[in-house]
DNA sequence: GCAATTTTTGATAATTTATGACTGAATATG
DNA sequence: CATATTCAGTCATAAATTATCAAAAATTGC
């Protein structure tokens, strides 16, 4: 076995694995343990992994405080009062009993804060979601059913559930990647299958969406905007926006930083 | 067990409640006081937990104070040397990459620690099992979908199951309450509602009960003895109750304090 | 194609490091 | 104050690593 056969199977062990042993790699590629040390050795210089006594592991492991994969929270301190002040205003559309599901993502997550008070039903397919109104609030928490993915933070079933079907709600909340004419955009595929599956579910489909998001696209599509009920987003929307979402029959919210304060107090 | 095997151990149990003991470690992992003393020593020089007398805490044991549901904290330190021991057990069963079903419960919950270092898939209608793997484990989590109830700690669903009905594995691995000639027994409805949804989608059925669950009797009655495939319980259980189970066809695990030792290092 | 050279590999011995048992000291507990 | 834990050293043993060298393989020049 060649020296780069032996380098991809040893990343791929160490992926796989919290930790690989020298002799564990000896008998994976049949090589000496002495090449089998030089390898993980170069490996390490060239930072493919961590070498560690007795073998190798993989790097950035799951730190003990982190919280399973983390592109989440570098999102998270990215806008975050707008994104605060529009989830703020999402939960104020509703009364305390209603019943709402609530799409995983950044935005969305910052809804929990203002439900923290609240006492409602509410349906997520976001574990961070589910985690946080189970500890923090009084709210009735249920959870779809699947694989935890543990970079988009969502809870996805490759299978029809009926969990999932059988939750009917008020409004619904997502985010998105991109809005434009053609629709509301996402970019990851992942996000698309696990919001495909619960658009039909409430009577109203409510957008979380900051002013960026009207600048991006996206290549999948997810609805038109005939099938968005209600659009939150900050001050900084263009007017073609604004008159885009209009034209297409979308009520439009619009918070400022000082209209978030004041319906934060309001609630 | 290797250094940083040890470690993830560590820190997955010393995240599970506030205070974890150099004893405890020591029967989880196999290794001796020495060399657990020096691996707190190293963590706590990492900043990964704070080191006290008689073992380590967390760094930040506040974190979850939030009412979600905790008869389950005042039950975890109940008897929890005899539990890990089971539930290490219990893991050692298993090979990496096997598919498992873990059934809500304390005494199931520490098999999170052994599991640590696996990579197995799990299927878990326990929310904080899914968490904690989540968190501390590269294991594929696959949750129930459902209600998430505050007080037992499990996600249930009124409705059939489809990502339940669809998992299929080697072993399911559950607790209980009490377990007679008549069978496994379960106190609360809302448990018994949980592990008939489970029932029958592995292989072989694996108990987890430390031997005070053979004097204890319940109204409900989950499953004849029959459909037991294997019981794990410490060195307390009365010959009655073995001779009970062996007569029944069950395959019976006894661990001893002294065997849990034994059982860490064979992983 | 063949020999010289470089690189890679595996074996060995020497060194370093980790581990577990043991002892006495320190600290908690009643 | 007496007793029981827990802790910090020390040391022997076991394990892993490094250094060194010779054999094997690949590369190069001719």
């Amino acid at each position: 076995m060649h020296e780069r056969e032996r380098h991809r199977v040893i990343l791929s062990a160490v992926q796989d694995r919290p930790v690989v042993t020298v002799i564990d790699m000896c008998s994976l590629t049949g090589a000496s343990e002495a090449t089998i040390r030089r390898d993980i050795a170069t490996l390490h210089i060239e930072k493919k992994l961590r070498r560690i006594r007795g073998g190798a592991e993989a790097l950035a492991p799951p730190q003990s405080v982190g919280l399973a994969g983390r592109p989440f929270d570098v999102n998270k301190t990215f806008q975050v009062a707008q994104k605060q002040a529009i989830a703020s205003a999402a939960v104020n559309l509703c009364a305390d009993g209603e019943s709402i599901i609530i799409n995983g993502g950044t935005t969305t997550f910052q809804m929990v804060h203002t439900l923290a008070t609240r006492r409602m039903q509410v349906f997520t397919n976001s574990f961070p979601i589910a985690e946080h109104l189970l500890k923090h609030s009084k709210n009735t928490v249920t959870i779809s059913g699947g694989t935890l993915y543990r970079e988009q933070n969502i809870v996805l079933s490759p299978f029809d559930n009926d969990v999932t079907r059988n939750f009917y709600a008020h409004r619904m909340f997502m985010g998105a990647h991109g809005l434009g004419t053609i629709g509301l955009m996402e970019a990851d595929p992942l996000l698309v299958q696990a919001e495909q599956k619960l658009i039909g579910q409430a009577d109203e489909l409510v957008i979380l969406a900051d002013s960026s998001k009207f600048a991006k696209r996206s290549s999948l599509v997810l609805c038109p905007l005939t099938q968005i009920h209600t659009v939150i987003t900050d001050d900084g929307i263009p007017d073609k926006a604004a008159s885009m979402l209009e034209a297409a029959g979308v009520s439009l919210h619009v918070v400022s930083k000082e209209a978030a304060k004041s319906q934060g107090e309001a609630s």
